[in-house]
DNA sequence: ACGCTGACTATTA
DNA sequence: CTAATAGCCAGCG
């Protein structure tokens, strides 16, 4: 419980990046949160983290987000205009946006359609 | 240990 | 609307 708690509990760094990352380890978790039909933006996770100043690194953590287990939808998380921004590191390009199409969100021309509607806030769902 | 990089965001022109 | 610039922080060489 608690609601206003300390999200800042970055574990310790493993050697060489084996096991989780610290930083990785929490956008993977707060990303796999994400309900589907929804998405996020890599600001809210960064947010969460509390590094909100910088969501670059959220992007990056995702980076390696294909190669953990369990998978992380990484398709659901989209920048602050909606705009699919990471589909060009999928396996396709477009791979994003079908799973997004899939889930029921419309996107055009590599944008949500309702964005603000479908946007869920790490901070709201998780941060009770 | 320093410097570069990066799936972002906000501001300014 | 688009383009450019600055700020930001963690991982890697």
């Amino acid at each position: 419980m608690k609601p206003s708690s300390s999200n800042k509990n970055l574990h310790k760094i493993t050697p060489s990046g084996r096991r989780e990352e610290g930083f990785f380890h929490l956008v993977y978790e707060v990303v796999r949160q994400i309900p589907r039909g929804r998405v996020s933006s890599y600001g809210a996770i960064a947010a969460v983290l509390g590094t909100k100043l910088s969501a670059r690194m959220v992007g990056w953590a995702m980076n390696n987000a294909h190669l953990v287990k369990p998978k992380v939808p990484a398709h659901r998380v989209v920048n602050r205009n909606g705009l699919l921004t990471g589909k060009h590191h999928f396996s396709h390009p477009t791979e994003m946006q079908e799973l997004l199409e899939k889930e029921g969100i419309m996107v055009k021309d590599d944008k949500v359609i309702h964005f603000a509607d479908l946007f869920w806030d790490p901070l709201k769902e998780t941060g009770l």
